[in-house]
DNA sequence: CCTGAAAATATATCGCC
DNA sequence: GGCGATATATTTTCAGG
């Protein structure tokens, strides 16, 4: 991993959609020498995937919200949580809570109708989001 | 917005490095098609952009954790946000906290610079992620 | 590991329905 | 809106350093 995986990786960030021609000329590299590395970094793991971003208003979609949650039947709680559409993220963490999760819903009845079912499987305690900042940073610094 | 353009949502979601011409394979549409609806789809800013996704551990980022924030001059929280690299994503909230930080860092050490920096602009409380069952799952079901 | 060249794919841009 | 055809661009593959 030298300086060139780091920028073909922050490209890639900002573009996935990038040819690997484009690429090439932007890093001053052949292009199949740039597919081969793009390979690497594939295969090694580096890179997990690549998605498009889709506006969730544009899909009606207006309400977000993370809900801290407590469940004391942890099994249960993830078998929900894959099957419901509404959860985005599902993150296990350490504190007085054991899961945070990330909600998109339509309007905020909809997410109250959420929000009751989850009370059959512990407590939980909501934060709604006013506006996304920003989001998906890049992890890998300009200049690296 | 059809079922069609509702296919190529989700199949982008999955793999944003897709050809056209696989997709029109898939959805048994021609290429110009495709590439059209495509070119709509991101004019109106259905689709927001593409990014590969980046495994933080692959690149010595081991913790991930939320913090809760309370700050009482958001201006210049903000800025120190933007700045910020550990700060991978930011949004507004309502509540008794007015911000939610995901944060991304090397060790738990580097975490607790990172909040003792914090420290210098308002009160925050701290969950850490100890393992993320699932991220960014896609808003448009498989049959829409 | 990288380059350069050639063959196989993919994309952009037509005119037409 | 979508299709087919074609010109341009890109990717894959591979011999050679």
């Amino acid at each position: 991993m030298d300086r060139i995986d780091y920028q073909i990786l922050s490209t890639l960030h900002d573009n996935a959609r990038i040819t690997i021609s484009e690429m090439s000329r932007m890093i001053a590299m052949s292009q199949p020498a740039v597919t081969e590395r793009l390979r690497k970094l594939e295969e090694q793991g580096v890179i997990t995937g690549y998605r498009a971003e889709i506006s969730p208003s544009k899909l009606g979609k207006h309400t977000t919200a993370f809900v801290l949650f407590k469940s004391n039947n942890c099994k249960e709680f993830e078998v929900f949580g894959e099957a419901t559409p509404e959860i985005v993220d599902l993150y296990r963490t350490g504190g007085e809570y054991n899961y945070l999760l990330k909600v998109v819903t339509e309007t905020s009845e909809t997410l109250e109708t959420f929000l009751e079912t989850c009370n059959n499987f512990g407590f939980s305690s909501t934060l709604v989001v006013l506006s996304t900042r920003f989001e998906d940073k890049s992890l890998v610094g300009s200049t690296e």
